[in-house]
DNA sequence: CGCTGAATAT
DNA sequence: AATATTCAGC
């Protein structure tokens, strides 16, 4: 506003005969300052009082360029002078550093915030606020990943205001401890850019400002990496993201980013987070070779791929378990057979490179939990001892609901048998499809009884009334996976065999049995009575060409 | 010691 | 809620 770009890009010599408005009480420090900056050929006209200082501005808005405004415990509590000249590019300064009160400064409008002494190389690169405000007048939106910041220090210095007064010392304390978990945006984002965003140089200026303060030290026990840390400093953060160019780039890209699979856990400031995920995946589902690469495994996730990767490497990655992933993990139980998948093994099968043992027993710790939450009791008694241990190795026991028929069930691969996730889904929750799950709730609670070993056409389907309770509609997609997200897969009025939802197959083994030993009984509910040639049908299929007589008298009562 | 699985921690 | 980490048995 001052100072525009144009006037910018005329002034030959700039910065020199910049105009510095210096609003000071202190007059030895207010002169001091003063003759800093004439020595740096700006120039420098001082105030001690505000409201002068202020009325300066107001009569003639021409006359400054940026100002420099000494926050004392005298005038703490007003800002006036920040709230009133908006337009003018102001740098508070004190001898006091309580984060509640650069904080405040910050968010009311201060590009920044230095504390005395004010040494030349700070005073010396007050003009690229003058630069920046020139250039970025206005216009500027706050980046979507900022709000959150911007929030967060609004309502937090609501709270300083409302419980005490803003010029409390003690108040950085309290400020510091609600805020521990956003010290990384506060550092990057929040201080230097939402604000006014600094250069490096004047950056640093403002970093001087926090040492000894909350902020360094909790971004440092932040950083409790045991072994395994090499000589790297967190110097890199000159580096990293300091203009708002940079922010902004690196802020927006992630979203198209599909899912990474094992990501760096974001940690403290280090403005590369972003980074690190933009890395592209494209998701090629099932491919293997996907893990293998970038940054996935820990030790290869050095930081190629970020000029701020030096320092992300020795991070810890987190393993996501997308569909995909999960699917592997899913197969390689299946191939061992639920009771005998164990962490190694399974890894041994999934062969997917970073992915550690650890990270498997994580996930079937988790996978366990929830077929035992899903089928209770029955779940226990069964597979195991049922069937011969070297058929396990063939996609056993995948219990099949009224479809496929068994007998066929061994012929068919796999993956062809048990969709799984017919499509990445992004949104994890749905692996362990848990709506669907109810499906396979134990024969007391489940209407639907399919009976194993018959078609579903044999056996008749259940009775589909759209008005029906919410167990009466059809099984076909047990695991929820109905909405599919669009992918092609979707049901088809086949029941597909959902692949981790694996009935006890004891369960039906015994519902069968019962079944076959009481053909008396009425068919759960649901179900109609399949019709008689496909009852004959099927028989024969297995073999039974005679239908005993009692079949079909009236009931024993 | 290394593995597993359950309990906790983050 | 999802993963990681820790811990007690084996």
């Amino acid at each position: 506003m001052v100072c525009t770009a144009n006037d910018l890009q005329e002034w030959k010599d700039f910065p020199k005969g910049l105009r510095v408005l210096l609003l000071d009480d202190d007059t030895t420090s207010a002169a001091e300052i003063r003759s800093k900056l004439e020595e740096m050929d700006y120039i420098v006209s001082t105030f001690c009082n505000e409201n002068e200082a202020l009325s300066a501005i107001s009569s003639k808005p021409e006359s400054f360029h940026v100002a420099i405004v000494e926050v004392s415990t005298g005038n703490n509590g007003s800002f006036k002078f920040l709230e009133t000249a908006k337009d003018l590019p102001t740098i508070m300064i004190s001898s006091i550093h309580c984060l509640s009160t650069m904080m405040k400064c910050i968010a009311l409008g201060a590009v920044e915030f230095l504390r005395k002494p004010l040494s030349e190389d700070k005073l010396r690169n007050i003009w690229q606020h003058v630069v920046h405000k020139a250039f970025n007048a206005g216009g500027s939106v706050l980046p979507e990943s900022l709000k959150p910041v911007k929030e967060s220090v609004a309502s937090m210095l609501q709270l300083q205001m409302e419980n005490e007064e803003p010029r409390n010392e003690s108040s950085a304390e309290t400020l510091n401890v609600s805020n521990v978990h956003e010290n990384d945006h506060m550092q990057s984002a929040g201080t230097d850019k939402y604000p006014a965003p600094s250069t490096p140089q004047l950056k640093q200026g403002g970093r001087s400002l926090d040492d000894g303060d909350c902020l360094d030290q909790t971004n440092c026990s932040t950083e409790k990496e045991s072994g395994e840390q090499d000589g790297e400093s967190k110097s890199v953060e000159t580096t990293c993201g300091t203009s708002v160019a940079e922010v902004t780039a690196q802020v927006s890209p992630p979203q198209g980013l599909g899912e990474s699979v094992i990501k760096e856990e974001d940690d403290s400031a280090d403005g590369c987070k972003s980074e690190s995920n933009m890395s592209p995946h494209p998701q090629n589902k099932d491919s293997l070779s996907e893990f293998g690469g970038d940054a996935r495994n820990p030790r290869k996730a050095s930081g190629v791929h970020s000029p701020c990767g030096t320092r992300a490497n020795r991070k810890k990655m987190k393993v996501d378990w997308t569909p995909e992933l999960h699917k592997k993990f899913v197969q390689a139980v299946e191939q061992l057979g639920v009771d005998q998948a164990i962490p190694s093994r399974i890894l041994e099968l999934m062969k997917v490179e970073g992915l550690t043992r650890h990270n498997v027993a994580s996930h079937l710790q988790k996978y366990r939990m929830h077929r035992r939450h899903i089928l209770p009791k029955e779940d226990d008694r069964r597979w195991p001892h049922q069937r011969d241990p070297m058929q396990r190795n063939y996609y056993p026991q995948k219990p099949v609901m009224a479809f496929p028929p068994y007998h066929s069930s061994h012929t068919l691969p796999a993956a062809q048998l048990y969709p799984v996730w017919g499509q990445p889904s992004s949104h994890p929750a749905q692996m362990w499809s848990t709506p669907g799950y109810h499906t396979w709730q134990p024969a007391e609670s489940w209407i639907w009884k399919p009976y194993p070993g018959m078609n579903a056409d044999a056996w008749g389907c259940p009775v589909m009334t759209p008005t029906h309770t919410p167990c009466s509609s059809f099984p076909q997609n047990p695991s929820g996976f109905d909405h599919n997200n669009g992918s092609g897969i979707y049901n088809t009025g086949i029941p597909q065999s959902p692949i981790d939802l694996y009935p006890a197959e004891e369960l039906i083994d015994r519902v069968v049995k019962e079944a076959i030993s009481k053909p008396w009984m009425p068919l759960p509910l649901g179900l109609k009575p399949p019709a008689t040639e496909s009852v004959l049908a099927e028989l024969s299929r297995q073999g039974i060409s005679t239908i005993p007589p009692h079949i079909n008298t009236p009931r024993p009562y």
